[in-house]
DNA sequence: TATGAATGAGAATTCATTCAT
DNA sequence: AATGAATGAATTCTCATTCAT
């Protein structure tokens, strides 16, 4: 029933995937019509149920991509050579600076995950978790080189982050005064500061 | 037009504002329908016209609710006489508390804010920055008092902080390992190490 | 079931009628809530409906009341000394006048008379059927004496007359360039010189 | 939003018109509901928004059509050659013998126009003043060769002459005495003679 | 590969009226 | 004489999806 993209290069399921994306960011998935995302992508109805099975598959298909993407940047940052810590400040910054470039996922991400369907959220909750774990593996490295506290469970401090991360699609604004950069720098910063071992620290 | 609630006692109301919360949080504001709340609430719709103008209006109501609450317990908090950062992490750690302790109206917050009329959307909004700031004026006085360190500007320390603990309501299960006590006191106590000055810390 | 006021005097049935006819004119029958109504004459529906047996009463009592004072004016028009031509054009000039400032009646007449339950539809016709033959009365003494044409029936001018005067409120506006005393002036003379009678005239 | 009909020939839409125009003359615009007109036309509700946006719409178009008809008729006969008053004549006779052919359009012109959207209802009263203005032409051009009074205004005389027309869907009755024909032809004989020029006259 | 007409179930909201007080 | 809470039926409109072409 749900048919997939028979290419990735038709250009018209790209359209319509692009379309899609902006619009469930700006109004929420419940208050986009198909018929909306089809004018906005100057396709017919018809064409659009020939390349997904669904609405619900359009924003699954979205929601693919973004984890698909986000988990090979992560895979690269973590299988440097440098020391956990400095692996793990990088993987930060550089996941608020993608978070903030691809803000549209972010908030669909935030706002309509719990509309898909029960078996699809269970997919993308999946999928996303071992994202999560790899972040995690990274903390609890760095946990048992002594470079980090253990205080603290290592999946508590990765929710911790990440909730931080998905938030930045409600306050960051791209023309207030802080640059991508900044914030990321910021947001790595304190991740790291927080891990701080206080015996040390104190 | 927005009729409000007469009083408090009345019953129906609030029989109606809690049935539309438990719901709005379960399957979202969109996939409720009017006739989904009045019927949990053993009410007819014409009832909650009476109430409330419009859906709409019951979820600005719920948010009213919860923002006076909390503004309410963080200025009991911010005014006691113990030093900047014994009162925040105080506060902190309550946020936490009440925020796992009211988890359905968290989890609306994060999903259906975005829903609301734009003028009423506008009126949560700043409300909620009135909260914040509160908040924010907290660190502020630890970074004067050299408590804090000040190369991270306070208000992005704030949304750091309550992305997290908005994104509780993603990831927290009341059956889970981690108490919400301890919850909150690993919240806290990350928030108030990321705040340490590297400089003496290290 | 039908209440009527207790008292012309009480003053509260009077804002309601009044109220109610600005409404009416203004939005039309349907499209105007007892509500509205109420609201606007500052006060409640209980109250409206101690006084006025439905919405549809207050309809009937407006039309009431136009009838009543049409019928008083025309009959010491009818009355006076004069020969007919001389009655029929005070009568005709003054139908415009009066039509012109109560254009609110003349509008409600117009577009909802057709909405009132048919029982009071039909008492409200046989009204008006009673104004109309007083005119046709004036047209058909004309015709007796000689001055007038008689090779159109009477009847027929009379509909054709009040057609145009009905006509007034989807046109005349009170700030144009013709006064009311001109319009009733050309109205009455058009009338007036359409009776001709053509052997004589050529 | 307002999707028009994609051909005259579809059927559809043409049996939306016809039942809607029926009924509303018969019982009113905000009376009849879109269930009636879809039930009489014998098509489902989602189908009726196929070919029309809106209820309004569908009023629209109603009025869209008889006035693109009327006009049609009356240029030709203000094209003909001959003289201003004969030509006058002619159309006047035939607006009525229109009218009373296609009552309830006239009735719905009568009781609904003010009911349509602000926008429409400017759209409509354009087109109307159009026509009217072809009108009151034929009247000028009578002024100006000498066959017509001038002492009144022409678009005055228009409007008092519409009036009666208009007024022929509340009193003019099928099987009456009087045929359309010899409505028609009183109707346009009271109008010519009523421009009689006075001087001339007496 | 694509069209667009058609469906049918369900959505929010309005409203005249009643009635206990 | 007046209130205001409550009813329940009706209303317009939306929408994801299907299907013959």
């Amino acid at each position: 029933m749900a048919r997939r993209p028979v290419s990735a290069a038709s250009g018209v399921d790209e359209r319509l995937l692009a379309e899609a994306t902006r619009l469930f960011a700006k109004r929420g998935f419940d208050r986009t019509s198909v018929q909306d995302i089809v004018e906005a992508a100057g396709v017919t109805k018809g064409a659009m149920y020939h390349y997904f099975g669904s609405k619900d598959d359009l924003l699954h298909e979205i929601y693919g991509r973004v984890l698909r993407e986000q988990t090979a940047r992560l895979e690269k940052f973590a299988a440097s050579e440098a020391p956990a810590p400095r692996r793990l400040k990088a993987a930060a910054a550089d996941v608020v600076i993608t978070t903030i470039e691809n803000m549209d996922d972010v908030k669909i991400f935030g706002q309509s995950m719990h509309l898909l369907a029960p078996g699809k959220q269970r997919a993308v909750r999946a999928e996303r978790r071992k994202y999560h774990e790899q972040f995690r593996a990274l903390i609890e490295e760095g946990q048992r080189d002594g470079d980090f506290r253990t205080d603290v469970p290592a999946d508590l401090v990765v929710d911790y982050f990440f909730g931080s991360v998905h938030h930045l699609g409600v306050w960051y604004r791209r023309n207030g005064k802080l640059s991508p950069g900044q914030v990321a720098e910021h947001y790595a910063d304190l991740l790291l500061t927080s891990l701080n071992d206080k015996e040390t620290a104190e």
